[in-house]
DNA sequence: GCACAAATTTGTCGTAAAAC
DNA sequence: GTTTTACGACAAATTTGTGC
């Protein structure tokens, strides 16, 4: 459009690789997602972060404040935690279903991954929502299968390619940095969402969750483990080996060292030997001198 | 420790503008 | 012209500070 980019009232839109790279961000910090830090200084910390992403987003697009890309990292949660209800009335639904919803883009799954899907889909642990998600379902909080769909295709979504290195709820028991989150202090309720006291679990579901969470946080503890045992025993072989390696360089060495010994006392000795000799001649020289003179003098 | 108010944060919605 | 996105307004929830 003919329209001045400097004078609109809106910025240029992101690009879809700052898109990317934002959720890609998100997915490695994810204390920055869920926006507290749990040390003293934490906002600062986080305006420092959001200060990083924004000079690294630079690179990908149009620059924008630091502000400005907390409202699209907002939009982006608000719209892929809509998409996804959008997906769940959808397949709930009955009669004739005219209109098809599309299915989660990548990128949508993986914001989806990063902040967890209670609040798109609701708390599993209250009935009255009724979604019979493949999210989070009675197998975690009861340990044992449901009887819903058990694959992506049978419930609609796509399989998560959730970040590198990170457990995502989606992937894992384990809760996402929102969720965990949340154990500590509750969701924010959305004003479509039911009455607090109707969302409010018991205490012994609170606990058996947490009980849960920490199990899979001792798994997690224990995998680790394992994975540092393994890399200390490669550590050590490698060591072992190396000192063998030095051991043979050092005897070789040695060799080298006392043959350079032996040919030097060699030398010595040669030396000492010609030395007596050049004394002898000397000695036989000086003694035919005398004689000469000697014989002169007469 | 509790109650209250103010400040701050976060999610949702509607609308204008950019992009296609 | 339609779709998508940026942004402001608003509401709800949380955090923080203060007084008792």
């Amino acid at each position: 459009m003919s329209t001045n980019k400097e004078e609109s009232k809106k910025t240029r839109r992101c690009t879809p690789a700052q898109h990317a790279e934002l959720v890609d961000y998100m997915s490695n910090h994810s204390e920055l997602a869920s926006g507290r830090f749990n040390c003293p200084m934490g906002n600062a910390a986080i305006e420092r972060q959001w200060e990083v992403l924004a000079s690294l987003l630079e690179e990908f697009g149009p620059k924008k404040t630091t502000a400005q890309w907390k409202t699209v990292w907002r939009d982006l949660k608000s719209k892929a935690r809509a998409r996804l209800a959008d997906l769940n009335r959808a397949s709930k639904a009955t009669g004739n279903k005219s209109k098809a919803v599309p299915p989660l883009t990548e990128l949508e799954r993986k914001v989806l991954a990063i902040i967890g899907t209670v609040c798109s889909i609701g708390d599993p642990s209250t009935s009255e929502r009724g979604l019979n998600t493949w999210v989070e379902t009675e197998e975690q909080h009861n340990g044992e299968p449901t009887a819903g769909p058990s694959t992506p295709e049978e419930r609609n979504v796509e399989p998560v390619a959730g970040p590198s290195g990170v457990s995502t709820h989606l992937k894992s028991n384990l809760p996402s940095p929102f969720e965990r989150e949340s154990l500590r202090t509750p969701a924010r309720r959305s004003s479509a969402d039911p009455p607090i006291a109707k969302r409010r679990r018991t205490d012994v579901q609170e606990l058996d969750d947490a009980v849960k969470i920490f199990k899979g946080i001792q798994e997690d503890n224990n995998s680790s483990y394992k994975e540092i045992a393994t890399s200390i025993n490669n550590l050590s072989s490698s060591l072992a080996s190396n000192q063998e390696m030095q051991t043979s360089n050092i005897s070789q060495l040695v060799a080298v060292q006392q043959e350079a010994n032996r040919l030097q006392a060699e030398a010595n000795r040669l030396t000492k030997e010609a030395i007596d000799v050049q004394r002898e001649q000397t000695r036989q020289i000086m003694a035919l001198f005398a004689q000469f003179i000697n014989d002169r003098g007469d």
